[in-house]
Formats: structure tokens, sequence, C-alpha cells
DNA sequence: AGCTAACCGAGACGGTACGTCTAGTCTTGCG
DNA sequence: CGCAAGACTAGACGTACCGTCTCGGTTAGCT
């Protein structure tokens, strides 16, 4: 993913139309900062350095550092699979383990993501970019609960939407506290917790 | 606290000591900056500015934006009781309401945690003194579950830990995606699910 | 001459050639940018904006901004008289009034020539532009010289390349320093004082 | 002049006021700048790198790069006399070779005086610090007139100011053409001009 | 009682990054 | 092939903070 960080190929513009060669560049010199110098030293001006492009370039396709992080974390997305595992147990632990907390232990994606969280909490604009995106992203995973309901599972007053960010937000939290590794015991416990209370057969 | 914020007041050196007058001036600053433009707004320029000190007076006692942002965050602490209720589920709700989610609705306490977590993801010192914070913070709460655990209200298998990290992992949420408010139903309905799950005896 | 300042009107190519009403609306947009904001807002950029033209035309035709400027100020000359008044006193002034003085008086010229002197201080394609321009426009301002010469009006000896400086670097100097207007009577008493000097017949 | 220029010394603050090492510093960089690469390469940016000092150091002291040039063109002043030299003519001569072109061609001093002049044709705040420094130059340089006019050398109708101004004219003129050097005749042949002018007695 | 050490406000210092502007080059697609 | 359009690299613009430093002054506490 970041094959050309040290591009010294010129890169000229290739007529009134975006260049995707200088797009993939500043992607690619923005994620390799991030990872390298974290994102402390993540900076329009750094990017612009490494990807040999003029700040202007930058400014003309992404607004804000936000919207390039978000853009940067956009492009690790869509490969995992959220699957329909067949019993709420393993959609829960999927959910987790593929969609969340095993993700982000992947490449960059957690440090990409948590400095778009840091990055919200200071600037409205990323605010609402990232709440959308969130928002987004529970809606989709309260189908693990619909799908539980349907197969009998769960009771249909089971809430939903509090244990999807139940979910989240151990998540954020162990992203946020630098504490990803070694949960897969944790993240059995609390998956086990959620069954425990669903068992009960409780309207939450 | 804020009484201070235009203090016109001439304030010199009161000898070879650290000068209280000084100190509170500069903790009032941060406030009221973080209160009136938010964390993009907050810099040491700037708090000098409004608490009328030097810069080095502040580098002196804050080695970082950090260390005064959680001397700020701790002015708040300690008038909210974490009691014993007598029962789980009191407890439960009352660790959410009274050192989570209420407490960071009162005053600056949310905005000023939520800047915490913010910083505490680009800068290592930051990072060590919040999550040191943080985790004394949930140890002190696991006492919630031995209580319980002593009033047989739950099986000693019962994984203290996991459900204190969850709660705080949906007030992190919360506040972190700017939906504090409005909580009180969400609250309710996370600590029945906790207590759902407890009274299935399971070990987590 | 600024009939198309706002030219909305769409140019497209008229083929193979070089498009005259570009051309016009490029120098019409330069004029008027000099005109409203002064050389410091005179940029290529602007012009190309103004002019609605894209700006490799602008450099297809005219290497630097200043070959533009020239162009500019070549678009104002020929239109007056360089007169045989009959006499040498007759003709300085007019010298003065009508090349001089009184020329950059009128419109945009002198705005326009004191663009062009700056730029040649800093660029040396312009500097030499400028200078066989002026060189050669001394040159040619010798022939009054040359006929008072003939009329018997002053000596042989008489230097008339350092009178004809003499007249230039005063109107320079009148241009450079913004005080044009009301020169009438300073050009009386420059020529009162040239005259002066040539009837006391000396080699210079 | 010249002699820290690339200073490798680090050079810190000297407390709350204006460090003189800094601010020679950055006048030996501007000086050194137009030196070697002319008014072209003469950026705020270039003199900042090259006296290794802070951008808004330099914004701190010099409003506009014009006030940076008048301040690199005032070290060169002062060191050539303008003396009584007993007679009008020697005094012209002496007042075009110590205050104008032979001081212009001395070091640097032409090519800063070229580009303040350069620079005064864009931007009025500039224009009006030379104008004002150039007419106080000239009033000065009237006394010239005035002592003649005291020897009895010349009328008191003897227009001083057109007198004084044709030979600034003269001296700018051959500044801004590049045409300083060889000018030892000429400068003779405008004084005899002068001088002829003055025996007529005329008014002007 | 005098000296010293640490404090205070102030603000300059060398830097880095910001977001905007222009320069000059290039390519596309229409006419 | 000329044209409008607009992308591209490059780098200067002037501003805001960063964290460090020295200044001149004040006062507490030790000698």
């Amino acid at each position: 993913m970041v094959e050309s960080e040290t591009a010294a190929v010129k890169r000229a513009s290739i007529g009134a139309k975006r260049n995707p060669a200088s797009q993939n560049a500043i992607l690619d010199a923005a994620e390799a900062i991030l990872n390298e110098e974290g994102l402390a030293g993540f900076s329009i001006e750094a990017v612009a350095r490494r990807a040999r492009a003029g700040k202007p370039t930058i400014y003309r396709w992404w607004p804000t550092k936000t919207a390039l992080l978000l853009d940067v974390y956009q492009r690790f997305k869509n490969t995992r699979p959220f699957p329909d595992t067949g019993s709420l147990e393993g959609d829960l632990k999927a959910f987790l383990n593929n969609q969340l907390i095993g993700f982000w232990q992947d490449r960059l994606c957690g440090t990409v993501f948590r400095s778009i969280i840091a990055e919200a909490q200071g600037d409205d604009d990323a605010a609402q970019a990232l709440f959308a995106y969130e928002r987004g992203r529970r809606k989709f995973a309260e189908q693990i609960i619909e799908r539980a309901k349907a197969r009998g599972e769960v009771s249909a007053e089971f809430n939903g939407a509090v244990v999807i960010e139940l979910l989240a937000g151990f998540a954020w939290h162990r992203l946020l506290t630098g504490r990803l590794n070694n949960s897969d015991e944790d993240i059995d416990a609390v998956v086990a917790m959620i069954m425990a209370a669903a068992k009960n057969g409780l309207r939450s």
C-alpha cells in the first residue's frame, strides 16, 4: 500500500482533471507519516514534503487534516467480512474481531482511527464526519441483533442498540487506552456477558 | 471557580515560593478558554495571555499542555459521592451517574476530559498520565463488584473488571461522540443488561 | 480601449492561428488591473482570470510579465506629435510635455511605465528591453539638438546627449516620486535653465 | 560588514528586549542576498533562512520588505562627506560624486537603492517612506545653492530646487538604466551645463 | 539586617506549521 | 494548432504557537 513512499518520480499535471497518481502519493505519504511518527508528526506540510506534492494540491482535495485522515482510513475498509455466523455469539465475536478490535490491530487502522477520534474532539467538522460515520456503522451492526431475534435467540424486547454501543464502547476504550493487544480473552468475557444477559430474556 | 477571569490586578512574585494566586489565575484562565473556545483555542500562549502570566511561569509548574489539562480536571473532582447504595444495581447506576456520564455533564468536566483523551492520542507523556489515572479509577470502581460478591448478589467468578470496563467504555463512547445528554434511559438499559448477566451467575 | 473588461463572452479558438480577440482581451485586462489595483495586484494569474483566458495562452505570447507590460505600454504610443516647433525652447517644452511628463499624465501611461521601470530593476530581460527602448527614445530626441545646431541656436560643441538625459532624468524622477502633476511651472524652469546654458555657447 | 553571513553560532534571546546580534545578522543576510541574487531573490523567507532567524523575528521589527531594504540602505549612509568646497562647481560635483552616483557605485548602495525605488512603485507605504527620505535629501542639498548665493556666485533668483532635482534626476536615471559606471565625464558635462546657466544669471 | 535564591511578568528568540497566493509547466478536449 | 480550463510542483506570503531564554523586579528565609 505504501509502495511509493519515496516516489522520486516526477509527477506533472495530466490536464484539467485530478491526477490519481498525486492522490495516491498523498494518501501513501499520509499513511507512512502516521505509521512512523504518529499523529503528532502528522502535518499537511509533512505530507506534502513526503509526497513531493504542493500544499495547494492537498488543500484542493482535502479541506482539513481530518478529511485526509478519514480518506486514509477509508482505504483500509471493505476487506474484512461481516458474516452471518449463524449464532448471536459468533456474530458478536466476529463483530469485535473483524470490525473493531481485530481490525484496528491490523496495520495502521487503529492508529488512524485513534487520530480521527482525537481530531474530532477539537474540530467540529471532523466531529460531524466521524459521528455520522460511526452512527452508520452502529446501525449496520444492529442487524446482528435483528438476526438473533429472527432466529429466536433473544426476545423481541432485547435492546440491540445498547448492546452494540456497549461493544463499540469497549473497543473504543481499548483503542484509546492503548490496550488493543491481548484482548482475546476479554472479548470472550464481554460476549459471554452479553449472552448471559440475552438468555435471561430481558428487554435489555 | 472562575471568579477572576479578567483579573486586571497586578500579581507580582511573593518571594521564593510558588504564588497560589498565579496558579489559580492560570487554572481559571485555562478553564475559561476551554469553556469559551474549546480545545482548538486552548494554547499555552492563550492561557498566559488571559491569566496575565508569563509563559515560563506556566512551563515551570506544568511541563506540558496535558499536565495543565489534567490539573484543570482535578479541580473538579472529589465532590461527588461514590456511595455504597446497598445493591449492585444502585452502585452501578451511581457509578455511571456520579463518576462518569452525570459527572461529565456538570460544567466543563466532560469538555476537559475529552480534551485530555484527545491529547493522549498524540502525546506519549499525556497517554501515560491518562492511562495511569484511568486504570486507578477502574480498579477503584471494581470495589463495587467486590461488595456485590460479599453481599452474595453475584457469584465469585463474575468478571468484575470486564463489567467496569464495559460501563467505562460506554461512557467514553457517549462522551467522545457528543451524546452525553439524554443518556438516562440508556444508563438504565445498560445497568439492566449487566444485572441480567449477573443473575445468570456466569463467570462473566 | 478597455471595452471588454468584464468580457463575459465565450471566446473559443479560431483555429490554428492567433486569436486577436484573445490578445486584446488580455491586454485590456492587464490595463484594467493596473488601473484599478496598481502594480501590486498585477499578476499573470489575475490577468488570466479577468480576461477569461488560460494562463498558457498568455505565456505562449508573452514570455514574461514585463513583456506584457511593455505591450500594454506600446498600445498607448504613437498618438502624440513630436513636432519641429522652429525653436529649441519650443522643441524642449514639447519634448517634456508630449513625450514625457504630459504623456505620462494621460490615462495609465505613467502607471504602466513606472511598473516597467520597477520590473526592470529585478529582472534582467526586462532591463534589457527597457534600456534598449529608452536608449532609442533618447537618440531620437537628440534630433532636437541637431536641429537647433542647424538653426545656429547653439554651438556645435553643445552636449546634446547630456541635455536630453537631463530632461529625461527630470521626468523620470517626477514620475517615480509621484509628482507628475503641477509640473508645468517647473518644466518652464528646466527649459529656461537649458536655454540659459545654451546661450552661453559652452560645449555643454 | 557581512562578516557573519554563514553565522553558525546559536543566537538565543537575550531577554525581553531586542537582540542586536539578531538584528545585525538579519541586515547582513539581507545585504548578502541582494548582492548575490539581486532583488528577484530577495524574500523574507530567504533572509530568515540565511540569517538563521525565525520569520516572526523579522516581521516583528520590519513590517514590510521595503522597511528592511531601507534599513539596509541606512547602514551605508553618513560616512561620505558633504563638504563646502568653496565654489558652486566643486559643491555640485561633490554632490554627484559623494552623495549620488559615486556613492551608489560603492558596494551595494546602488543595488539597494534601486530595489527601494522599484518596491516603492507598487507599495504605497514604501512610496511614502522613500518620498519623505528623498525630499529631505533634496532640501538638504539645496543648501549648496544657498551657499553659492551667499558667495555671490549666482543671483538670488536662481532656481535652486530645480537644479538639485535636475542633478538628482540625472543620477536616478543613470542608476535605473544600469549606467552608473563611466559617468565621470558626463558628471563634468552636467555640472558645466549648470554653471553656464548660473553665469547667465537667469532666474532659473 | 543583608544576601541570596527562587519567584513573578514580560517578551524576544529560533523554529514549525498553518492556509493562501502566484509562478510557470503540462495535458485534455473542443473548434 | 490555438484556445479555455484547470491540474500539477514549487515556494513565498504573513500569522499563530511552540518551548527556551534573559531581563528587571520582588520577597521570603537563611545567615
